[in-house]
DNA sequence: GCCGTTTTCGGCCCGACTGTTTTCAGTCG
């Protein structure tokens, strides 16, 4: 795919561009078309090939011929020429916290600062403080925000930074004058990582609350803090650096207003405000006015409701269509639909909890039914059961499946599928197990047309029901596989076979792009925490989130199904 | 550079906090 080479390229024109001083609305006009791009559920190539780049929101004319151009040249004229005007390091400044672009001119051209080396030198030999608009402060700023950037500069995945921003609103929430108190940001609509906390608080008076906040054990350091609001820096739990937080305080009549901006996304919101000064109104964190009149912001479904839409949940707000799509965003899934597990090991292979252990787990979470998924032979290092292994633990599942009361026990395995495509049990086994997931666990790096024939060829299997983190991916460990999606998402809703949103953080796998891709081809899906703990099952709202961020529905969700109906789904799927 | 049931020209989202300033530019979200 070339749109995120083509994005890249509008992003890093806007930076430098910035650097030069030029237009803003230029810029930023940049900044909506590389996003517009990078969001684009298409090869950008195939939308050129149709004529049709100029329906893309956000690509008019000009943008449209500097993706033609790319396409053809491999390159972008205008960009070249701005990348000859500057040090390649120079837009790295940019990430620096406190380094905003005229900053980074200034120093350029009053220092020759091109390089993170020079603006360390030229703090270290105090040239920088003598410079007009700059002084000792700034350089603390910089050098603070300098080591920010080396030990944490990456985004914290949802897992990680969900249970400290919890611990963080609990501590808020017990604050004297605290009224409602909630997390907002790309965590609350479900980001599979975050860049920073960010949290909403109801107050009379912000700055006690704000004083408390500051004050608090986890806080390593404050960035800032005024009257109404907060940065600090936390420390991360496991040690990997540290997480931004923000904490805004407003009154009770603000509370919904402040709760949906600052959830954003920013995209989201600009299109509401751009809604808004249409009709002659405003709207900011404090509320919606008409003139001075307020016509919502003590929650946040009354500013949606005054401008025309019904709530957007959080998850969807990205502009990505739910704007468009005007009142007709689907029915999506919430995380009580969820009636059972269907990706489920034990210490029959690497879980550490017994068959009794897990259905224990599974029952104290409200599910219905469970599926236990032992790994197959050839994942030696997980202890994979062989072919006689793994009917002989079927039958000890379907054993204790037949003394239940009011839950099903459903026989499965997680089979690899082998390099050349193959499973790692061969059909007549398969078809003594109630539920087979087929996942690629080695042989990752293979090219895209070898990666894309594996995985197509697990999915044709008549007794695969579902393809386990199809990507592979592990978030900020493992780059995901690279796959031929079109192809893979046209033949698993040909086939019929599911695909799973793998609800663990370190994958999130389908991630929220190519579920909605997946629901949009009108494929089935299936959340499953790949649970090898009791503890591991309570990952299942991250998979949620992340299907409800791809618009799935519940009715393609195989895990809201009751058992009878799953197992007729199994059934049919079989007959196919 | 994009965009248009008021517009093909003239707009383009909004506010808090900080540092280096004598009233505000820069940065951030």
């Amino acid at each position: 795919m070339s749109n995120s080479q083509i994005a890249q390229i509008f992003s890093q024109m806007a930076d430098l561009m910035e650097i030069k001083g030029e237009d803003r609305f230029r810029i930023n006009a940049y900044r909506t078309a590389a996003r517009a791009i990078a969001d684009l559920g298409e090869d950008v190539a195939d939308v050129a090939a149709r004529n049709e780049l100029l329906k893309i929101p956000g690509v008019g004319k000009g943008t449209a011929a500097k993706i033609i151009e790319f396409l053809r040249e491999g390159k972008i004229g205008v960009h070249q020429e701005l990348l000859e005007q500057y040090p390649p390091g120079l837009r790295q400044l940019l990430e620096i916290r406190g380094l905003g672009p005229r900053k980074v001119e200034t120093l350029y051209r009053e220092l020759n600062v091109a390089s993170i080396a020079d603006l360390r030198a030229c703090i270290a030999d105090g040239r920088l403080q003598r410079l007009k608009g700059f002084g000792e402060k700034t350089a603390k700023v910089i050098l603070e925000g300098l080591e920010f950037l080396e030990q944490a500069g990456q985004r914290t995945p949802l897992g990680i930074a969900a249970p400290i921003a919890a611990e963080l609103r609990d501590a808020v929430s017990r604050f004297p004058g605290a009224g409602r108190v909630e997390i907002a940001g790309s965590l609350r609509r479900g980001r599979d990582t975050v860049a920073d906390l960010d949290m909403v608080c109801e107050a009379a008076d912000g700055k006690p609350i704000i004083e408390q906040f500051t004050r608090l054990g986890p806080v390593a350091q404050i960035l800032a803090a005024g009257e109404t609001k907060a940065s600090v820096l936390v420390d991360r739990p496991d040690g990997a650096g540290q997480i931004q937080c923000d904490l805004r305080v407003v009154p009770s009549e603000s509370f919904g207003a402040a709760l949906q901006y600052f959830t954003g996304s920013k995209e989201h919101n600009i299109r509401l405000r751009e809604i808004a000064v249409k009709r002659g109104w405003l709207l900011n964190e404090y509320g919606l006015f008409k003139g001075e009149t307020r016509l919502a912001g003590h929650d946040e479904a009354g500013i949606y409701a005054k401008l025309g839409f019904p709530f957007i949940p959080p998850e969807l707000r990205e502009n990505r269509g739910e704007i468009e799509a005007d009142g007709h965003v689907p029915d999506l899934l919430e995380y009580g639909d969820i009636r059972g597990e269907l990706h489920a090991h034990t210490t029959a292979s690497d879980g550490r909890l017994t068959i009794e252990e897990m259905v224990e787990a599974a029952r104290e979470r409200g599910y219905q039914y469970l599926a236990i998924t032992d790994h197959s032979r050839s994942s030696v290092i997980a202890g994979g059961l062989s072919a006689e292994d793994v009917l002989r633990h079927a039958a000890e599942i379907r054993a204790l499946n037949a003394r239940l009361k009011d839950f099903t026990l459903l026989a499965g395995a997680e089979c690899d599928i082998l390099p050349d495509g193959s499973l790692d049990y061969p059909d007549e086994v398969l078809a003594q197990l109630d539920w087979v997931v087929a996942s690629i666990h080695a042989s990752q790096h293979l090219d895209r047309d070898t990666q894309t024939r594996r995985s197509i060829a697990a999915l044709e299997n008549p007794y695969v029901c579902v393809l386990g983190h199809p990507s592979g991916r592990l978030l900020g460990r493992r780059d995901a596989m690279d796959l031929d999606w079109d192809l893979i998402i046209k033949t698993a809703a040909r086939t019929g076979t599911a695909l799973e949103i793998n609800a663990s953080w370190q994958r999130l796998d389908l991630n929220d792009h190519h579920v909605r891709m997946a629901t949009e081809a009108g494929c089935w899906l299936s959340i499953n925490t790949d649970a090898h703990s009791a503890a591991d099952m309570d990952q299942m709202s991250y998979g949620v989130q992340t299907a409800r961020r791809g618009w799935a529905r519940k009715a393609r969700v195989l895990n809201t199904f009751t058992a009878a109906r799953l197992q007729k789904w199994i059934a049919a799927k079989r007959a196919r």
